[in-house]
Parts: C-alpha cells; sequence; structure tokens
DNA sequence: TATGAACCTTCCCCTTAAGGTAAAGTAAAG
DNA sequence: CTTTACTTTACCTTAAGGGGAAGGTTCATA
C-alpha cells in the first residue's frame, strides 16, 4: 500500500513514515518505475510498533533496538526488559526533577503578592547571586 | 571583562554566553579594534539571571520576557506572577505525562518474567495494533 | 484522450539551545 | 620574539520531524 494509507493505519504522518525509511528504521520496497514506496502488512505492523513505542518515550535509537529484538525469533524477555527497566528509570529522573523544579518555583509565587508594585520576590530569586 | 571570566561567574560557557550575544539577549560592549565582547557588572548580574531561569526550565524566550520586567522599574509584580504560575502548570502537566508513562511502562514490565524465553509481554503490547 | 484532483517523490530550510571544531586574530608573559 | 591562553567568526551537528516548493504518478471522469 502507499505511504499515506500505511501512515494512516499506523497513525502516523506520512512525514514521519518517509523519515524512518530515510533513516533506515523501516525501509519498504520501492517501486523502481514509479519511485513510489510499497509498505506491506508486516511493514504497517512495525509502523505500529514503532508509534507505540515512541509514544512510550523510547527515542529513535531504542526503537531501533526493540524492534531488532521485536524481529528476533531468539530473543529472550530479559532483554526487552532490561531496556523497560532502564527507560522506566530514565523517566523517574525526569520526573523528580521537575517535581523540584515545580516546589521551588511554586514556594517563589507563594511568597510573591502579584500586585501592581515591583517588588517581586520571584525576581529577587533568579537574580540572587548578582553582587 | 572578556567572555570567559564572565561565563566562569555565571556558571555558564563560553560558548552559551556568546550565543546569548548572537541572538540579542544580552550583548556587551564589543571592543571595536579587538573585537573582543567586553562584560560589565550588569551584564553578568544578567547572566546570572538568565542562567537561574534556564535552570527553572524557563525558556530562552520566556527569559527575554523575565529579563525585560528584571530590567523594568515600573513592572508589576503580578506580570511576573502569571509567568511563573504558567510555568508551574506547564511543568505539572509534564509530570502527569511522564507518570502515566511509567505507570503504564510498569505494568508491563511486571508482566513480564525477564527470562531466557522469547515470550515477552512487553513486546506484545508494544505490537498490540498488529492484525 | 484529456484533464484535474489527489497522491507521491526528492530537496532544502526551519525548529531548541547550544556543542564541536577550524582558521585566524589578540593579549599578556617571559 | 615566541609561546600560551584567550578570543573572534563561521560552519556543521544534534532529535525528530514539519513546512513547503517543484515536479512526477495514478486514477476517475468528461
Amino acid at each position: 500500500m502507499n505511504i499515506g494509507a500505511a501512515a494512516k493505519q499506523a497513525g502516523l504522518t506520512s512525514k514521519t513514515v518517509r523519515y524512518y525509511a530515510n533513516i533506515g528504521l523501516i525501509v519498504p520496497y520501492q517501486n523502481p518505475s514509479s519511485g513510489y514506496r510499497d509498505y506491506s502488512e508486516s511493514d504497517v505492523a512495525k509502523l505500529q510498533f514503532i508509534g507505540m513505542a515512541r509514544r512510550f518515550n523510547f527515542s529513535i535509537q531504542e526503537c531501533r533496538e526493540l524492534l531488532a529484538l521485536y524481529e528476533d525469533r531468539n530473543r529472550s524477555s530479559h532483554d526487552v526488559k532490561t531496556l523497560t527497566m532502564l527507560k522506566i528509570s530514565e523517566i523517574e529522573g525526569k520526573i523528580t526533577e521537575l517535581q523540584s523544579l515545580k516546589d521551588q518555583l511554586s514556594h517563589l509565587a507563594a511568597g510573591c503578592d502579584g500586585n501592581d508594585r515591583p517588588d517581586c520576590p520571584i525576581l529577587d530569586a533568579l537574580s540572587a547571586g548578582k553582587g
């Protein structure tokens, strides 16, 4: 099927799917006479797989690894779980960092009256390093 | 002072500080004969301000706004607080999203034995859309 | 057969916020 | 005068595509 239909089935844009072909992630058969890419059912399944993994915050490089495992009949579930646990702790790290940021900003905002006067603890805090 | 010293005082790299000059964020006096940038104490204070704001996840564009407020003697603290509250809710949104991602991945990982066999609920879930 | 819509192709620039590197100029010390 | 450290501009790279131009293909219809 053409790229548009394949993209639609996978919930991606044609642009994205073409990008995946260009970087060698999912390279379909390309009709030599028309130049049109021709996606098989298997290709579309992989596109859906990648789309889901991307939604789970896996990077393209990680998607490459997952795809290799997905295609490997001799894979062990251990490899997949390792990658997933790594991703989980990475996400945890980001959450912690954002939580800390939020707490600090909330603290600053709480001390700010938010009125018409120029006194502002937020700006004061941001410029705390000032001589 | 030269860019290296200014960057060091602000806890930034020369590259970053030069970048800020190029995009018109903090443009120091530039000696016409040597071409060297010359940062004043005030410039360094602003660099520190920006550095802190960046660490608080404010974008360059937002830093521009904050800097304008910082330099405005007639500002109201209301404007700053509004920007900060916006940033807080933005961060909250990201936290919620990441939390959901983490929960889903954790759920998948919990169902995976992580052994030497190829059965893998994680991959099964990722390819759930497959015909 | 012609034509028009809808689709496809490659190619190139744009995004964020810098990092890396090269070639060349400047300043300060010995 | 030379060495060393610092600076300058300029160009390429990043992640993951988005936007759009210029042109080719396919299919339906008049």
